[in-house]
DNA sequence: CTGGACCGGAATGCTTCGTTCCGTTAGTCT
DNA sequence: AGACTAACGGAACGAAGCATTCCGGTCCAG
């Protein structure tokens, strides 16, 4: 009953899972990660994935895919809120809690783009915006922020990152209650200088690199 | 006069500089380049690179003592404010206007460590620690934070990266406002989470891996 | 004029992958 | 029961990238 097929069927569709699990959790870590250490994570040999995935393009291009869809899914949990400052928050922490800029910007370059992946980078981005707008609005926000510094946040909490994967949680919770203290209005203590990223800047990341 | 050596041997001695400069400029924007683009930004050939350094690891290990000396400049020039707050403030500016953590923490873990960086940084350690603490002794800092957060706030603006330094720069100095703002006592909503980093984690990278 | 310090850049040898190939296993079907 | 074959594990292969070495040239110094 927790498998409908069985034997030798129902084993490659759990695989399938966890495949995807172990890829999502080595690219996290190492984003350049070769194809065989996927496969060592999930206790498989690599014949296992090429037979789901063309190559490792493709692997990167689904993971990056799925980041998009937690992105969107982390708007979608923050905005059952009531109030926009807390929307901002939960939005916020639920985009650093999954780790999805891992998944999605740092995959990105990686791989040619497809059109699937632009829509939901487009949706992703109109997502995190209104959610941003709506909290600036309610004066929850300094007005010297922008949207597009929003990625810059996310880029920055990221780069919090050690061995353990547990403490590095920990630390980055520390610091995104330190950012978000800071994105408040009181927190200011002058203007912000330099203009904020503009969206050509962050979605050069988009392009293969060389 | 401009060069008291004549012909051949000026060229040389020239070179010694434009080859650590353009390895400076290389590695800060891409730590793990190869040799040869050292070269090719000098303007030289590669064997000019092996006649002035036994390796790479030679060559990697001074940039990274060169960037613990201007971590230590930068701690030497802060403190000549008079303000704790205003050299808290400038010697943060400092480190990272000069990219300081890209010549140091990104390089380390690449080659084995000499005792002379041991003992750089370690008294580039002391020095930070000293003006974060007369920071927060005045209050200018908020109590939660340690100075152990520092290396932690350095590495999140580092990330900050776009293709054109000129821009990343004036990037860098938008979220370092945001974040000294962060730093003061009034910005506090509420205790930070999870303890700061200990000196071990922080440590921890410059152990060569694997 | 000439020895040799300095160089530029091609050649070398090694390592690291992505991908393919082949023998094996274990459900499945008659 | 006895093939048949989807699904594998993992070694083998070939391409790339790179640190380091080597082989002529060049151009002062003496």
């Amino acid at each position: 009953m927790t498998t409908p097929l069985s034997g030798r069927r129902a084993q490659a569709a759990r695989n399938d899972e966890v495949i995807l699990e172990a890829a999502r959790t080595v690219f996290m870590r190492t984003p350049d990660a070769p194809i065989a250490a996927v496969a060592q994570e999930a206790g498989v040999g690599v014949s296992a994935l090429y037979r789901r995935y063309a190559g490792k393009e493709d692997l990167l291009a689904t993971l990056c895919a799925d980041g998009l869809r937690r992105f969107i899914q982390a708007a979608d949990e923050a905005e059952r809120l009531d109030d926009p400052a807390a929307q901002l928050d939960a939005f916020v922490r639920g985009v650093i809690a999954q780790d999805v800029h891992s998944l999605t910007v740092h995959l990105a370059g990686t791989f040619t783009p497809t059109p699937e992946l632009g829509e939901l980078s487009a949706e992703a981005t109109a997502r995190g915006d209104a959610i941003f707008r709506r909290a600036q609005d309610a004066g929850a926000v300094r007005a010297d922020l922008e949207t597009t510094d929003l990625a810059m946040v996310f880029e920055q909490v990221t780069a919090v990152r050690l061995d353990d994967p547990a403490r590095t949680a920990v630390l980055r919770d520390r610091y995104l209650t330190l950012l978000l203290d800071a994105l408040r209005p009181q927190a200011a203590t002058g203007t912000l200088p330099g203009p904020a990223p503009t969206g050509a800047e962050l979605g050069a990341r988009w392009v293969p690199r060389r």
